[in-house]
DNA sequence: CTGAAAGCGCTAACAA
DNA sequence: TTGTTAGCGCTTTCAG
């Protein structure tokens, strides 16, 4: 059976389809003996009024566009989160895509959006976007009256509400917690070097080395990609120095060089002290535990949303930036205090 | 700047808008001369087609909407993987919703589905679903004659294409295994106990006991939700009976359950071994990793999409459920064979 | 109380 | 080579 137009209603009952329009809107126009009827009738039939036509109509889907980079990091799930419980309490659908880091498939999505099917754009940078720092896609949906809100990966050449982390505060904090354990030599390990995070996060890591008069150390840094083997990259560091402390910038690496180091034959956290970033699932259960950092993504999610929701609504205010702080998650993988 | 039209271009050109189509989509019709001029400006312009419109012609969206009920659960994740990746080489877009495993949440999205914004529905349902085992919302989106496949957590009340875990078989098999092994006493873990994938898992593990004629004892089931307190099922369970065995029945629990039993002071695998259902992050990264069975989500969701994207081009075909095999992947929570 | 007509943005058959 | 018209499914004036 395919869909049940007004259309078809309106033959059935031999009326115009307008009438059918109002009686189903339940218009005080039609007379309650017709309204009855037909309201019935689409009910058999299970009428469903066509979205494409009303959204056409009204120049506004009620849907929010998502782009998140990877589903695998937890920070982006619990975002997705946050974003989708406000959505739904204003009465907006979400739809999500992932890009994968991938600036091809961003763009895809975002022309996707751009072409009427979203009423505004949620995105975090892809990688390999931040990396270009083009953003055309971007900037056409923009350049469209498309309301767009970046949050955490973000560009500087883009005009738009942006909802970022104090990621420099982060980096400087949990330094600054590394060396006060007593920590000397601290390593950090970026899969994520390109992008804005990533940097701020180093960039945090030297202030508080800088505050401590500890020499920075390009040797202590190791950036790398999925295709580097980390296992070898840890063992060029081990046996360059005595190291006390490492920086896992995402979760995952975090997890990784814990193990990298436990095979090692190291003590975490009487030999090494591990601290990593985004508190997921995988962090938890790990043995230790290991101390992260918490970005409140689900936090982060609510006010990306409201922000862009708000903007739907009033167009035309001055783009904002909001800063969510970090808390620090102590667990297992650190060495207590003396 | 909002969206420039067809109207727009053609205002400015002081032509019709067919004139305006035909040119921007490189009409022979038009004189070489117009096409350039008015390419040129929509180039300029970013002009791009809205896509409301064209759906709304076509009677196509070329998107595909998908439903799955935790994106916790990396399985779901891996599928979604698959699905994408399929719908993408065959110029689909597609929507993703999460249902949160609330058959409310899942009925809001069939409904926004069953709209027009969609060619076709790909979902897993929620357990609260397959609970009560209603689907008017589904029955609807098919009567409506928008294709739909189910998989993984499926219902046999909706006719439809699915793609579908063997679980009958893995619980057997990885009970089989368990017994092989010298493990007597298996107890079960359940979190989705009320799922037909939980229920499968259960009925291989008892057929498994019955071949080698180990009576089925109730108590070494635990079903459990989130609101319950798995320490304490655990402290339970581990006082009724020397336990050699747990089963999982998803990753997550696999690794709760390794967690509470190694803080009781038992060692995994010497003591205890435990299998998980999953082969995700979680349980390959904990100490000591989790022995899993490996769904092949990304191949599920593979099957799953160009099933259905076969039902789009050719519907009226007879429906079909593929079956898709586990693998056990062995790690080290489980006992070596002697 | 009911219907005709316009229009959202677009394409395609048909005229000119 | 260009324009007119109709129509996708719907709502909303404005007439009847």
């Amino acid at each position: 059976m395919k869909k049940v137009t007004l259309k078809d209603i309106a033959a059935h009952f031999g009326v115009s389809i307008s009438t059918v329009s109002k009686a189903i809107n339940d218009s005080y126009e039609i007379s309650n003996d017709l309204k009855l009827k037909i309201q019935a009738y689409a009910k058999e039939k299970h009428y469903k009024p066509n979205r494409l036509a009303l959204n056409l109509l009204n120049k506004s889907t009620k849907t929010i566009g998502v782009v998140v980079p990877n589903i695998l990091n937890y920070f982006f799930v619990q975002v997705l989160y946050g974003i989708e419980k406000v959505a739904n309490e204003s009465g907006y659908n979400i739809i999500s895509c992932i890009s994968n880091e991938s600036s091809a498939k961003e763009t895809k999505t975002l022309e996707f959006f751009d072409a009427g099917t979203v009423d505004g754009v949620i995105m975090s940078l892809a990688e390999e976007s931040q990396n270009e720092d083009k953003h055309e896609a971007l900037l056409d949906v923009i350049n469209n009256d498309i309301p767009v809100v970046l949050f955490d990966r973000v560009s500087d050449n883009v005009q738009c509400d942006k909802v970022v982390v104090d990621d420099l505060e982060a980096g400087y904090k949990i330094t600054k917690y590394l060396i006060n354990i007593g920590c000397k030599n601290i390593a950090v390990v970026n899969p994520i070097s390109s992008s804005s995070v990533g940097k701020l996060r180093l960039l945090g890591y030297k202030k508080a080395l800088e505050e401590f008069d500890i020499p920075f150390d390009p040797k202590l840094i190791i950036n790398l990609t999925i295709k580097d083997d980390l296992d070898l990259l840890m063992s060029f560091l081990l046996n360059y120095k005595t190291i006390e402390g490492i920086i896992g910038i995402d979760e995952l690496i975090a997890v990784q060089v814990l193990q990298v180091v436990k095979a090692r034959g190291y003590n975490v956290p009487n030999d090494i002290s591990i601290i990593g970033f985004t508190n997921g699932q995988l962090s938890k259960y790990v043995t230790p535990s290991l101390t992260m950092v918490s970005q409140h993504g689900k936090y982060i999610g609510e006010q990306t949303a409201k922000l862009l929701i708000n903007r739907i609504k009033n167009p035309g205010l001055p783009y904002e930036t909001k800063t969510v702080k970090t808390s620090l998650l102590v667990r297992d993988s650190t060495k207590k205090v003396e």
